[in-house]
DNA sequence: GTCTGAAAAATTGTATACAATTTTGTGTTG
DNA sequence: CAACACAAAATTGTATACAATTTTTCAGAC
């Protein structure tokens, strides 16, 4: 995998505003940045172009890049669409793994519960997020992969801002859960889990939203 | 709604690669661009690397940028999520939609009909990817519309080589059937309907893939 | 004191210059 | 004539320069 210049600066500035060391509508300065990675303008303002695709920047014409700061609105429709491609890629999972696919959850789920115990939340939100992603991967589909990724990075910093350590515990335990009934092939019952578990995670984010 | 610069390359690009004009795999020179939209390398630049993050465009280190030729495989794994969220997005827009949207939605098929019968495939397959986008967007879901939108380009050259006339004709007609289960409020067969018109237009496209 | 407005500073947008790499072409050799 | 080596040309990657716009500063009026 090769790295350029500029996707280690997209990958620095992700992590910061995931980790909330960037809070959003900061205003990222183009020779501020260059100067603190060493680089020209030129490959700052490409790192910050392509993070204003996946929306977690924000660029006004000749105004400059800001931190994104999703509306409760806009969160409320990146759930509905997890909601959508996630309970149909639950079932579909539930329907078609092998033993080994479901250990490598479970494996993954381990790596979790040991990171919610800790206090870095942001190692938490990575975490409990990949979970998802990986579903996709093990289904072999990388576009659904892709774009849950992009997903669920886009409302990390809502749900970093929101989730507490409680909430994290309980969303790796619904995750446990979830692989329960993936390999018991109960179709109905991943179904449901799957919507209950986006559910909660969304509750618990537009719960204390009116904040704003 | 401002269009940049940059915009308008990708746009004519977009437009290029979707009508076939630019066949997968031709190499897409920064320079020759440049001089074509009489702008510097710069904006070319951002215009390609735009492009390379909802895969129109893949870009190879130090070798330039290319237009994709997605793989069959990619083409199914786009589908794939495609169903995810059009089914259930028929579903949802039957439950809630008003008599007014449903009036948008034939105002949409008539223009349909109308491209069909000439043979502008460009027109034709533009207009009916924009059906689909056109339900997220009368469902007030601006983030499943965008990516709806992507995926529909991601694969609209493949359909541009694959589909027929009569193919469209025939995914227009299955678009006014969808409709009327709307309209009627009958949420299974509006389910089935948008399964088997996505299954219709990937078999359409999978069926001669083998000449590849 | 603060409101206004213009000059100055800073920042973004675009073009160009230069470095690094790849592609192409040519001549030599077996 | 094919294969290789190497120089020349072309192309991409990065930095810098300049233009356009915005933000800040500050003097002057009220």
């Amino acid at each position: 995998m090769e790295t350029s210049s500029t996707d280690l600066i997209v990958k620095a500035l992700t992590k910061a505003i995931v980790e909330h060391r960037l809070e959003p509508g900061t205003k990222l300065a183009e020779q501020k940045l260059a100067d603190h990675h060493n680089v020209s303008r030129t490959l700052v303002r490409q790192a910050l172009f392509r993070m204003s695709q996946n929306r977690l920047v924000r660029m006004e014409p000749a105004r400059g890049a800001f931190v994104a700061s999703p509306s409760v609105e806009e969160a409320r429709q990146v759930f509905s669409v997890r909601r959508m491609l996630e309970c149909n890629m639950a079932v579909q999972f539930a329907r078609t793994a092998t033993p080994q696919k479901i250990k490598i959850l479970r494996a993954h789920i381990a790596k979790e519960q040991a990171a919610v115990s800790q206090t870095d939340p942001s190692v938490r939100t990575e975490l409990l997020g990949n979970f998802h992603v990986r579903i996709a991967e093990l289904l072999d589909n990388a576009v659904l992969a892709d774009i849950l990724q992009d997903l669920i990075s886009r409302c990390a910093l809502v749900t970093l801002m929101y989730q507490s350590t409680q909430d994290a515990a309980c969303s790796s335990k619904e995750h446990t859960i979830l692989v329960d009934a993936m390999e018991a092939k109960d179709e109905q019952r991943v179904l449901a889990l799957m919507s209950e578990h986006l559910d909660g995670v969304e509750r618990s984010l537009t719960f204390t939203a009116g904040d704003w």
